[in-house]
DNA sequence: ACGGAAAGTTTTAGGCTTAAAACAATGTCA
DNA sequence: TGACATTGTTTTAAGCCTAAAACTTTCCGT
């Protein structure tokens, strides 16, 4: 499913498709493309800049649009991921100074973390950045060109969506 | 970037989206939660069918594409993953069975990996299987809307390469 | 032939991720 | 009030991933 004869400097899935394959398959392979490279480049450039990642970027990000000290629980569902893994990060966003951890006054078991200034100035700039970076890897596209594209992976997001839903009755019988 | 006031079952990067923001953003987004709901799917099935991951699952596929046995630095270069990342692979392969890894006669130094009986066995089963569950999610879409999904990908390929190409060039100046 | 460069691989250190177990604090109900 | 369930968080074990160091073997020029 991935490389095939010839070595590529960065991930291309495509490069492994048979002749025989279905477009299912090619349009699956072509987007894990697209999205890995965007990503990539992201993770780059963030690393480069700011000497940071993406996961540590999206808590900065939700902090930065919450209102307020956010719990643990609640970084864990907004980003859904684990617990245990907003543990880890933010207890290395609070070692650099971008977070504050501290236990809730009103119950004992909770951690209240917030936005140090440090942490709001530099999650500006990335976010700046980043608007900047994505808009440029999709600048050969027309504004008219963007909308089909946002258009037809509506389709195809509604469409996995059901798939799951119908995956998911079966299961449950 | 994520989530913001519903709790949600998986992931699904635009819940975040901000009227102000971009088009490109929001193409971005929708991609990657496309990219991550077909993604998580066939993990998820990978593990209940067939025990087994997708980066295992894509050795297997390298290996059987392959005409004889592979050494580790050419499973590494056509995964595009580190030789470290295939060590440890390999190595979980071999403990369930699914390939063999000997000592190369001609150079002591490298590895030749080949598929057991039984890793053929199950890569066959897992590659059908994996053929489906794609077709299943994409099956809402039309074959035309499919080729022209496939085409705006493209044209949005061909725009990311060309913004990392220049890049690059900036980069080295 | 010998010594150093090159090539193939593994190891190491560190980060991200999950599921499940463990722990701590709170809530509830008899 | 005292047991027990619930809630919020951390820890643990395991897998995936990388870059860089270390190791082994081979290659090559003198």
């Amino acid at each position: 499913m991935k490389a095939d004869d010839i070595v590529f400097e960065r991930k291309d899935y495509e490069s492994g498709v048979q002749t025989q394959d279905g477009m299912e398959l090619r349009v699956w392979l072509r987007l894990l493309t697209c999205s890995n490279l965007l990503d990539a480049e992201v993770r780059t450039r963030l690393k480069q800049t700011a000497e940071t990642t993406l996961p540590r970027f999206d808590i900065l990000a939700q902090l930065e649009r919450h209102d307020g000290p956010m719990s643990m629980g609640e970084l864990s569902k907004r980003l859904m991921v684990s617990n245990g893994n907003v543990t880890g990060l933010v207890d290395r966003l609070a070692g650099e100074g971008m977070v504050d951890r501290t236990p809730s006054p009103d119950d004992r078991r909770v951690q209240r973390v917030t936005l140090t200034p440090r942490g709001k100035k530099s999650f500006a700039e990335m976010a700046d950045n980043h608007k900047l970076w994505v808009a440029d890897m999709m600048s050969e596209l027309s504004a008219e060109e963007l909308t089909r594209l946002y258009d037809m992976l509506a389709r195809l997001k509604k469409s996995i969506l059901a798939a799951e839903q119908k995956n998911n009755l079966e299961a449950a019988e």
